[in-house]
DNA sequence: TGTACATCAGTGAACGCGCGTTCACTGATGTAC
DNA sequence: TGTACATCAGTGAACGCGCGTTCACTGATGTAC
């Protein structure tokens, strides 16, 4: 957002303007999102709601799925920075746990439309991975650092030495790997049913479960 | 799919029939779910690949949201089958977790129908929650009997003891409702984001890192 | 400072599409006497 | 066994809607001399 703005105010007045705009469609865009989930985003919609044209909307995004794929990016983008945020404030798992809590709990369907069922009729660009796993480095960055409990050296380990791709030229030893995946997918799980309703029926409070499990990738 | 067929040979001719295009109309809608996505199915092409009108339909089902809820029904009655029939025939923990693992993977839209994103626009109805549970006494009934590590007491437990709606009169104590969520939730955001694609671009094997989930769920 | 031209944001009409759903109707199948 | 009637599956036309996207055009803003 702090990029987006620079960008905003740096240029041509029309350059500026011409930013401006482009954010207030991602700002409506965003906001459709909220509120009837990422497969309801239409172009038109967001035009009426700015009291312009749809065609209009083409002067800035080339189409919807063009649309899409950056509010993505931003999304990867902001999580990552609230990652790194967290954790360079001092934040040790826990507090990186609940800075990812934090930041799915604020706007459910941004977590979603990254983390969730893929938006049907959408088709990602090539590159959607490097943002993806940017994150990815960020956890590694601070799991590392801070205390996980340790991993007893297992298959998986080994298959992870051997496939490690997707964690760049992270110096992370195959047990910090494996510690990052787990953190992500366990909180994922608890995060994404939470998020989705599929606790709503049940009556416990899934923060609590949340916790739970923190402590148990901490402590072990 | 017993249930069903048994169902489409009993009564009058003309209810056999019935029950006999109604079973049609389901098989196609899934074959469009599986290849589309849920949010994609559509009254009109199921019409249309089984050579009918679209209202004809209508016959069968009183709306699209009405045909949905049937899905979901019956998608959770097959995973119950699928859990109880693996507890039933001596599957260990790591027996149900396979059985869990095969049932998703063998139609990865139906696992996303169920537990995934909800559907835009789909309005469930009030007893969803019904069959929902249904799968977690199911798990909770084999979880309990075949050993999971013993869960050390945590606050989550304390509160569970007094938030066990969900868990119907099922006689587990908070020990095992705690295990059957940690069961369900790590096991879920494995294969929920191996489905979603979101391994895709980083190259190890999901089912190396599901079995590591599984191992650490069963020893501890 | 003023004029000629280029740039570009935004409009309105249109295209083709598919959707869920309703309605009046046809024609086949089953039922009652 | 045959006839009169009721049931009900399926059709085709229609309604109203919203979608993404293209296109020719208007009019305002910026640029060059």
């Amino acid at each position: 957002m702090a990029a987006a703005q620079a960008e905003a105010e740096a240029g041509t007045p029309r350059q500026r303007y011409r930013a401006q705009v482009q954010q207030e469609i991602k700002k409506h865009a965003w906001e459709q999102i909220a509120a009837e989930g990422a497969s309801a985003l239409s172009l038109n919609a967001i035009a009426k709601r700015m009291g312009m044209s749809g065609p209009a909307l083409y002067r800035y995004f080339a189409s919807r799925d063009d649309l899409i794929t950056e509010l993505i990016r931003d999304a990867y983008q902001s999580l990552s920075d609230a990652v790194r945020g967290a954790a360079s404030s001092g934040a040790d798992i826990r507090g990186l746990a609940a800075a990812l809590r934090s930041w799915a709990l604020e706007d459910p369907q941004r977590y979603l439309l990254v983390y969730g069922t893929p938006v049907p009729g959408y088709h990602a660009p090539e590159d959607t991975t490097r943002h993806a796993s940017e994150v990815m480095a960020a956890l590694l960055d601070a799991s590392g650092a801070e205390g996980l409990g340790a991993m007893p050296p297992s298959p998986l380990q080994e298959h992870l030495a051997d496939h490690r791709a997707w964690a760049g030229e992270h110096p992370a030893d195959s047990a910090a790997l494996h510690r990052a995946l787990v953190f992500w997918t366990r909180l994922h799980g608890v995060l994404s049913l939470e998020l989705s309703g599929h606790f709503g029926g049940m009556g416990f409070d899934p923060a609590q479960l949340y916790e739970a499990e923190v402590e148990a990738v901490v402590g072990r």
